[in-house]
This record gives structure tokens, C-alpha cells and sequence, in this order.
DNA sequence: TCTGGGGTCCTTTAACGA
DNA sequence: TCTGTCGTTAAAGGACCC
């Protein structure tokens, strides 16, 4: 969700020259603010707050009239409502905000195939292949727009350019309801004036390390000396930054992401400092992730916590499971366990659990979706797996079943009752 | 007024086996 | 056999993104 709040807007007349061009970036403005008002049009021109209106929450996303008051995405709704008093604080829909997510990639998805969504509401599109079908990239961004607004009902913006990066960066300065294009002849006029700040990947603290070097612009990094940008953001991102810099940028739109990780976390309303309050909560997220794994058909090789404390410290724990599990209670109690290598005693905000090192489910357990009962002979047949070995418990279950991954059924309708 | 929840990626350090 | 080194992996922390 793009932070500004529209000023020093820049989009390209109609026409403008697109030669050299093919990834687009498209951007939906206000995302969740606009789907508020999609849904209830009496909210139109309203400064609007989404985030939930209790104790510590920040701002999901704020519409164009609250962020003209200053109001951010990732404010605290407590300071949001002090620089915007009448502004209107609607509670997140976030089932809503996906629905329409999807409604927005199938219009992408009916221009081309090369479509890589960023998040709910961003996306990178490979045009180049397309162009005989639906014209030329300018065109198209042009098309996608119009689309949008007509089939969907919300306005969005749009970079193109020859490289992901710069498609970013463009469409980030034509918010909101823009289009902005760089030719390929252009960009290193277009990123040398743009400050550091802009560029995807640096955020406050790499900022702050080149600025404080005299580093200001993107000329300036693709000016200054290696070794000196090393020593200012590290060996990794300096080869990179000096790259994109440069206009450098060859990475692909990729259609097809697999997840890393599955986790889930939560602030209390209050520091807790009652250690087997946290041990329950522990036990309760493993299971939500838990589920999640199964549902997708993985197991966690590895289980990770993570403890906010008070003065917003935050530590975490993980630990490489010897048999992969998609069991909450399994998880749970590994989570629990982790808790005890935490030995700081004082008042926590947040806890959290996260599935790491995903593999496909070898087990049953995928089949099904979850259930107190399916839960007791997971634990049941995970436990069979650790003293028999999991090669047999798995070919019992494809003997059993005759099918892979499908719709999820309980365990009866297969006769294991 | 403090600072959500979902993630990814990078860096550093330590341990370990060849 | 001892010691140093190299590559890999695990773990922890942190920056960054939306």
C-alpha cells in the first residue's frame, strides 16, 4: 500500500512514447479504503481509517482525504485520529479485500499469462509477448485501467517500464489513478534524480546510512565507490543497490511463488506476564497454523517463536523438528519448549508461532480438513510413523485412498472409523 | 500516541565434518 | 595425529515490504 498521499504526483500524457517497455506494474489506490467505499458509497470523500478501532492497532490503509491530514499505513489508529479527528475508522474485511483481489488478477490474467501478483493489491505483468493481441505496453497499461475502473470499481495506477524496478518506482509516482511511462532511453534520466529513499529495498535505515555518507540520490549510489556503499549498507545489497541504479534489473515477472513459511502471531491488549497464559496461547496458534498447513497440504520442518517484549525487544526461537509435523499439538508442544529457552522473565506483548522449512505432506494428514477427532488420530498415526517408520504409514494411505491431495473429507467417508 | 500481522531476504555467528 | 581451513547448516536478529 503506498504510503504518500498523492502530492508530487507524475503521470504520462496520452500517447507518450513507450518504446523499449513491457513490465508493467499495477497498483490499486487505497486498496482496502476503496473497496469500503465500493461496498458503501455513502463512505465517497469521506476521510476514511481502515483498522480495527481497539487499543493497539495501526493503520491498514487510509483513503486519500484522511492521508491529505498526514494519516500513514502503519500509524498507530490512536495518533491517526489525533492528526485526523473526524475521520471515519472502519474495521478491516479482509475475505472482502481478497474477493476483489481476485476479481482485479483475473483482468490481468485475461491480458496475459506472465502475471506475478506482489500482494493483495500489486502485480507485475510481462507484456512483451502480447503486443499483437492487445497493442503496445502504453496501450495496455491504458486498457488494464479503464478495465479496472469499469469491471471492478476502483481506480488504480500503473508503471511501465523496461525493468520490474522501474515499473515499480514509476507507478509509485503516478498515485494515485496514474499511469506513468518510462521509456527504455530514459531511465537513467528518471532514476538519477529520484532520492535513495525510493528505491525498492532501501527503507529507513539503509537511508539513513547513505544519506549520513553524503549519498543522497540514485546518481549518487551508482556514483559512489563500491567499497565505500559496502561499508555503508553491506556487500550484498551494495552490488545490488549499484545495479538497479544503474537501470540494472533482470529479474523476471514469475508467474508460479511457493511459500517459505506460515506463521501467526498476536498483540494482547495487555502485557501478559503469566507464563502459562502465554504456553496456552502458544498451543492455540500452532494449531490455526497448523491448520493452514494442512489445508495446503505441508508439513513444518521446522518451528519457530517469536516474544515481543514490553519495551517492544522481540527474540525468537526456532528449532529443526526431527520428523515434520502438520499437527498443532506436535507443534505446539515444540513451541512450548522453545519457550523455555527464553529466559527473560519480563511482561510480553506479543508471542507468535511460525511453520518453517515447508515440505509437501507425506501423511494423511492433508486429506482432511481440521477436527478434534482427525486431530487425535494424526497424533495417533504420527506417533505409529515415529516407531514404525513413515515410509509404511504413507503407503498404507495411498493403498487406502487411491487419490492424491483433493477436496477435503473426513476421515469416515474413507471408512477409518 | 507509541509501534499489527502477514511474509521475504540478508547478515552474522557458531557448530560440525571432511 | 594435530591443526587449520573450507563449505554447509542451523539459529538468531533485523531490515524491509504491503
Amino acid at each position: 500500500m503506498g504510503r504518500g498521499d498523492g502530492s508530487g504526483r507524475i503521470v504520462s500524457p496520452p500517447g507518450a512514447d513507450d518504446t523499449d517497455t513491457g513490465i508493467l506494474h499495477v497498483d490499486m489506490d487505497a486498496f482496502y479504503a476503496a473497496v469500503e467505499v465500493l461496498d458503501d458509497p455513502s463512505l465517497r470523500g469521506l476521510p476514511l481509517i481502515i483498522g480495527a478501532p481497539d487499543g493497539r492497532s495501526v493503520v491498514s490503509s487510509a483513503s486519500y482525504e484522511a492521508r491529505r491530514f498526514g494519516v500513514r499505513a502503519a500509524m498507530p489508529v490512536g495518533q491517526a485520529l489525533r492528526l485526523c479527528p473526524h475521520a471515519k475508522i472502519v474495521p478491516p474485511n479482509f475475505p472482502r479485500y481478497q474477493e476483489i483481489s481476485a476479481n482485479v488478477m483475473e483482468i490481468f490474467e485475461s491480458i496475459t499469462p506472465l502475471v506475478e501478483p506482489l500482494s493483495i493489491d500489486e502485480a507485475f505483468l510481462d507484456v512483451r509477448g502480447v503486443r499483437r493481441l492487445w497493442g503496445s505496453p502504453g496501450e495496455i497499461a491504458q486498457l488494464i485501467r479503464r478495465r479496472v475502473q469499469s469491471e471492478v470499481g476502483i481506480t488504480c495506477s500503473v508503471g511501465v517500464a523496461s525493468t520490474k524496478h522501474v515499473a515499480k518506482m514509476a507507478s509509485t509516482l503516478s498515485k494515485p489513478d496514474g499511469l506513468l511511462i518510462i521509456p527504455g532511453a530514459a531511465t537513467q534520466r528518471f532514476l538519477d534524480t529520484r532520492p535513495v529513499r525510493a528505491m525498492w529495498g532501501v527503507g529507513p535505515k539503509a537511508a539513513e546510512a547513505l544519506e549520513s555518507r553524503g549519498i543522497r540520490t540514485i546518481a549518487d549510489v551508482r556514483l559512489t565507490a563500491p567499497d565505500v556503499l559496502e561499508r555503508a549498507v553491506g556487500a550484498a545489497s551494495a552490488v545490488r543497490l549499484q545495479a538497479l541504479a544503474r537501470g540494472e534489473d533482470a529479474r523476471e515477472v514469475e508467474t508460479t511463488r511457493v511459500e517459505k513459511s506460515i506463521g501467526h502471531e498476536e498483540t494482547f491488549d495487555h502485557d501478559v506476564d503469566d507464563r502459562e497464559f502465554l504456553r496456552s496461547e502458544l498451543l492455540r496458534l500452532a494449531d490455526r497454523v497448523a491448520t493452514r498447513l494442512r489445508r495446503a497440504g505441508w508439513e513444518a520442518g521446522a518451528v519457530a517463536i517469536k516474544v515481543r517484549f514490553a519495551d517492544f525487544t522481540t527474540v525468537t526461537r526456532s528449532q529443526t523438528l526431527s520428523e515434520p509435523t502438520s499437527v498443532g499439538q506436535r507443534m505446539g508442544e515444540h513451541a512450548q519448549g522453545l519457550l523455555e529457552h527464553v529466559h527473560r522473565r519480563d511482561p510480553v506483548r506479543l508471542i507468535g508461532v511460525r511453520a518453517e522449512r515447508l515440505r509437501e505432506s507425506g501423511g494423511v494428514s492433508a486429506l482432511w480438513d481440521d477436527d478434534a477427532e482427525w486431530r487425535r488420530i494424526e497424533g495417533a498415526l504420527d506417533d505409529a510413523r515415529a516407531r514404525f517408520g513413515a515410509r509404511m504409514i504413507t503407503r498404507a494411505r495411498h493403498v487406502g485412498t487411491g487419490e492424491g491431495r483433493g477436496a477435503p473429507q473426513h476421515p469416515r467417508a474413507h471408512g477409518l472409523d
